[in-house]
DNA sequence: GAGTTTGAAACT
DNA sequence: CAGTTTCAAACTC
C-alpha cells in the first residue's frame, strides 16, 4: 500500500485526504446496508447490467448524460444516474427498462440501486444526508436544496454490476441545491481482473444560481463499497461525510477530494479499490459539495485496470480527479513530472488546483475520447500513463497527445506507463487548510523524496516548466476562456487580466531575497507558480522545497483564507466589472502609479480603496492624461513593430525577386557564379554560334534562333553548374 | 545600476 | 483592528 509522507499528509487538507473515511463493508451486509441514517436523499441506479463474470469490473462509458430532476432511467445506455429521490418512477422506469433496480430507502435518505450491466452487480452510491450538519450553508428547508438535481453517471456497458451508495455524513450539504454533474465509470475491459478500479468525483454544479463565494465547503464523504467477483454482494460506492462514525478507515485507501467552496474549486476523489478478498468493501470518500459546485465524477478503472476486491493493500486503485467549475472555465492537467517518475499533475483551470497521486499500476491502458454530450469537459489526456477521470471510453490505440488548445470535444487519452492516480494509503491527519484556496494552479504530487504516494504543492507553471510532453487536460467547461492547454499555462484569468493577457504575457521574474519566495512578497508565490528563470536568492518556491513551501502555503491560508484568489473580481452591480476585491491603501501616488494595484490592473479604484488623494476615478484629468499618454505610447510602439515587420517583409521580397532561383533544387544561386569568366565564355559561345550561321548563310531570323538557343544552352549550363557546386558544398557542409 | 519611493504583506 | 516593520516592485536619477 502506498504511504504519503507524514508531513506532507498533515499540511494537506483532509478534505483532500481522508482515510478514515475508508472502511470495508461486510460481506453479509445487504444491499443498502451502508447507508447511513443521515444520508442525502440521493439514488443512484444504473441502467445497465453487465455480465463479466470474470473480472466483474468492466465497466464502459456511454458519455454522460444529464440527468433533471427526478430522473430517468435508460437501461441501453449502460449509465448511472444520480438523483436526489429514489422514486417510484424510477424504479418503474428501471423495471421497464428490463434492469433489477434496487430502492434503499432510509430515513432521511433515499436510494435507488439498479443493475449495471450484465454482471447483476449493482451500484449504490449514497450521498449524506444533508439537514444533520450544522453549519451548513443551507437547511432543509431551503427550496433550493429541495430539488437536487444531478448528472448521471455513466458506467461502461459491460462490467458487472455495481453498488455505489451515498453515504451520509453530518457535514453535507449543499448538494442538494446542487446539480449533480456527471459520474462516470470508465469502462473496463474485461481481461483484466485484478486492476484498481478507479472513481472520480467531481464536483456538483451550482444550476441554482446559488452564490459561487460561498465560503464554506462543508465536505461529503464519500464511501465506496465496490465487488469485483461475480455473484458476490453488489459492490456500494457510498459517498459519506470525511469524519463518518460507522466507517472504517481501510488502510492504504484515501480519498483526496478537494474542498468546493467556491464554483471554480476542483474536487477530486480517489478511491483505492477494494480487494479481492472482501466481498464488500467500502471505501468512504471525502467528498466536498459546495453550493455552486459542480462534480461528481466516478470513474472506474478502464479496461487494464480490473476492480480488486481484495483487501490487500498492495493494489492501488486508480485515482480520480474530478474537476468542476462555476461559470465552467475549469479544466485540468495531468503530467507526469521528470522529477517524479510517478508523479502526476492535475491542473485545474478553475481552481488552478493540482491534484496528484501516482503508483505503479499492474497494467496501463487508458483510452480517451471525446464525450459525447456537450456538458462533458474537454480535456487532453496525455500518455504519462495516467490513469484519470475523465470520460475515457476504451481506444484501441495509444496516441501521443500534443499540447493544443482545448476545444470542447478534444478529448485525447493515451497510457504508455503505469503509472495511476492513487490515493494516500495511510491514515492523514486532519488537515484544515482549504485546497480551494492554495495557490492558482497548485498540483498536488509526490513530492521529493516521499516516493510516489507523496502529494506535493506544485503550481501549475511548474507543468510548462518541467516542459513534460505526456500531459492530462481537462477542461471542465467549455465556458473557460483561457483553455490554452498546458504549456500555455491556463489558468485564471489574474488581476484582472484576461487569460489571454496572463498567458501571452510572460510572467517578470522576480528579485526576492529575503522571502525566499514563500511569502506573497513574491509575484511567483502570489500567482501560485514555482520560480522560474527569476533572479530571486534562497529561493524555496521549487519542488525541491515542496515541504516548506505546503508550510508556507498553509500559512498564508491560514492567514488569509483568500490569499490566492485574484484580488481583481467582478464589483458589485452596477459598478464596474472588474475592482479590486480589497481596494488599494495609496496615499502618495494617487492611484496613477503602478504602486497601486488597482491602477497596475487599469482598473479604477472603487468604493472600498481607502486611498488617499485618488486620482484614479473615471473623470479624473489626470487619469485622462495618463491613459491618452500610455495610449499614445503603446500606438506608437505598435506602429514601430508594424514598420519594422514591413521594413523586414519588403527586404525579404526585394532578395527574392532579385536574386536567381534554381528551379530545380528551388534554391537561391550566388551571383559569384556569374562571373567575368562565364560572361566572357557564354559570349563566345553566343559569337560562335553566329560566325557559324553567317559561315552557312542563314537568314537573319533563323541566325537570332540559333544565338539565342546556344544562350539558352549557356544558361542552363551556368545554373547546372553552379546547383552541382552547391549541392557540393552542401554535402561538405561547407 | 544604484538608490529612493511606494504600498502590500507581515508582524506586533 | 491599528500601528509598525518588512519586503519587493516601481520609480528616479
Amino acid at each position: 500500500m502506498d504511504v504519503v509522507s507524514p508531513e506532507l499528509n498533515s499540511l494537506l487538507p483532509d478534505e483532500i485526504m481522508d482515510t478514515e473515511a475508508i472502511e470495508d463493508i461486510p460481506h453479509s451486509q445487504p444491499d443498502g446496508a451502508a447507508v447511513q441514517p443521515d444520508q442525502l436523499p440521493i439514488s443512484i441506479s444504473t441502467t445497465t447490467k453487465t455480465t463479466d463474470s470474470v473480472t466483474g469490473t468492466t465497466v464502459s462509458t456511454s458519455g454522460l448524460q444529464k440527468l433533471t430532476a427526478p430522473f430517468t432511467i435508460s437501461a441501453a445506455n449502460h449509465q448511472i444516474i444520480l438523483n436526489k429521490v429514489a422514486s417510484a418512477q424510477a424504479t418503474e422506469a428501471a423495471k421497464s427498462a428490463g434492469t433489477q433496480p434496487q430502492v434503499i430507502k432510509q430515513e432521511g435518505q433515499k436510494l435507488l440501486v439498479t443493475a449495471i450491466g450484465k454482471s447483476g452487480q449493482p451500484i449504490v452510491l449514497q450521498l449524506p444526508h444533508t439537514g444533520s450538519k450544522p453549519g451548513v450553508s443551507q437547511t432543509a428547508g431551503d427550496p433550493k436544496s429541495q430539488a437536487p438535481q444531478f448528472k448521471v453517471v455513466t458506467i461502461g456497458g459491460r462490467s458487472e454490476l455495481k453498488q455505489v451508495v451515498g453515504s451520509a455524513g453530518n457535514q453535507v450539504t449543499t448538494l442538494q441545491a446542487q446539480q449533480l454533474k456527471a459520474v462516470q465509470i470508465a469502462k473496463k475491459t474485461p481481461t483484466s481482473s485484478a486492476a484498481p478500479i478507479k472513481f472520480i468525483i467531481t464536483k456538483t454544479v451550482n444550476s441554482k444560481g446559488l452564490s459561487p463565494q460561498t465560503s464554506v465547503s462543508p465536505v461529503i464523504a464519500g464511501r465506496v463499497l465496490t465487488q469485483n467477483s461475480p455473484g458476490m454482494p453488489p459492490r456500494t460506492i457510498t459517498i459519506s461525510e470525511p469524519h463518518n462514525t460507522s466507517i472504517q478507515s481501510l488502510p492504504g485507501k484515501k480519498i483526496a477530494i478537494s474542498p468546493l467552496k467556491t464554483p471554480s474549486k476542483v474536487t477530486v476523489v480517489s478511491v483505492a479499490s477494494p480487494t479481492s478478498n472482501a466481498s464488500q468493501k467500502s471505501v468512504a470518500l471525502p467528498v466536498n459539495v459546495a453550493l455552486g459546485q459542480q462534480i461528481l465524477t466516478v470513474q472506474q478503472s478502464t479496461s487494464a485496470s480490473p476492480v480488486k476486491v481484495a483487501a490487500s493493500q498492495n493494489i492501488k486503485p486508480v485515482q480520480s480527479v474530478a474537476v468542476g467549475g462555476v461559470g465552467g472555465s475549469q479544466f485540468k492537467t495531468i503530467i507526469p513530472l521528470a522529477t517524479q517518475p510517478n508523479v502526476q499533475q492535475i491542473q485545474v483551470p478553475g481552481s488552478r488546483f493540482h491534484y496528484v497521486r501516482l503508483v505503479t499500476a499492474t497494467t496501463a491502458s487508458s483510452t480517451g475520447q471525446p464525450s459525447g454530450p456537450s456538458t462533458t469537459k474537454p480535456m487532453v489526456v496525455s500518455t504519462g500513463a495516467v490513469r484519470m477521470s475523465v470520460p475515457i471510453v476504451q481506444a484501441q490505440t495509444i496516441k501521443q497527445v500534443a499540447p493544443k488548445p482545448l476545444t470542447s470535444a478534444a478529448v485525447v487519452t493515451t497510457t504508455q506507463t503505469q503509472q495511476r492516480l492513487i490515493m494516500p494509503a495511510t491514515p492523514l491527519p486532519q488537515i484544515q487548510p482549504n485546497f480551494t484556496n492554495l495557490p492558482p494552479g497548485t498540483v498536488l504530487a509526490p513530492a521529493p523524496g516521499g516516493g510516489n504516494v507523496g502529494y506535493a504543492v506544485v503550481p501549475a507553471q511548474y507543468v510548462t516548466q518541467l516542459q513534460q510532453s505526456p500531459f492530462v487536460t481537462l477542461a471542465s467547461s467549455s465556458n473557460f476562456p483561457a483553455s490554452t492547454g498546458i504549456q500555455t499555462q491556463a489558468r485564471l484569468p489574474l488581476n484582472g487580466l484576461s487569460t489571454a493577457e496572463a498567458t501571452s504575457r510572460p510572467r517578470k521574474p522576480c528579485n526576492c531575497t529575503k522571502s525566499q519566495c514563500l511569502k506573497l512578497y513574491c509575484d511567483c508565490f502570489a500567482n501560485g507558480e514555482f520560480c522560474n528563470n527569476c533572479n530571486c536568492n534562497n529561493c524555496f518556491n521549487n519542488l525541491e522545497h515542496e515541504t516548506e513551501r505546503l508550510k508556507a502555503i498553509k500559512t498564508c491560508l491560514d492567514r488569509n483564507p483568500e490569499a490566492f484568489k485574484p484580488k481583481i473580481g467582478k464589483g458589485k452591480e452596477g459598478e464596474s466589472d472588474r475592482r479590486h476585491s480589497k481596494g488599494c491603501n495609496c496615499k502618495r501616488s494617487g492611484c496613477l502609479k503602478n504602486y497601486c494595484e488597482c491602477y497596475e490592473a487599469k482598473i479604477m479604484c472603487s468604493s472600498i480603496c481607502k486611498c488617499v488623494g485618488c486620482k484614479n476615478f473615471e473623470e479624473s484629468p489626470e487619469r485622462k492624461t495618463l491613459m491618452h499618454l500610455a495610449d499614445a505610447a503603446e500606438v506608437r510602439v505598435q506602429q514601430q513593430t508594424a514598420a519594422k515587420t514591413k521594413l523586414s517583409s519588403q527586404i525579404s521580397d526585394l532578395l527574392m525577386r532579385t536574386t536567381p532561383v534554381i528551379s530545380s533544387g528551388g534554391g537561391r544561386l550566388p551571383y559569384t557564379f556569374v562571373t567575368k569568366e562565364v560572361l566572357e565564355a557564354t559570349c563566345e559561345c553566343l559569337l560562335e554560334q553566329a560566325k557559324k550561321a553567317e559561315q552557312t548563310h542563314q537568314p537573319q531570323a533563323e541566325t537570332e534562333r540559333l544565338i539565342l538557343e546556344e544562350f539558352g544552352h549557356c544558361l542552363m549550363r551556368i545554373i547546372s553548374s553552379a546547383g552541382k557546386a552547391k549541392a557540393d558544398c552542401a554535402s561538405i557542409n561547407c
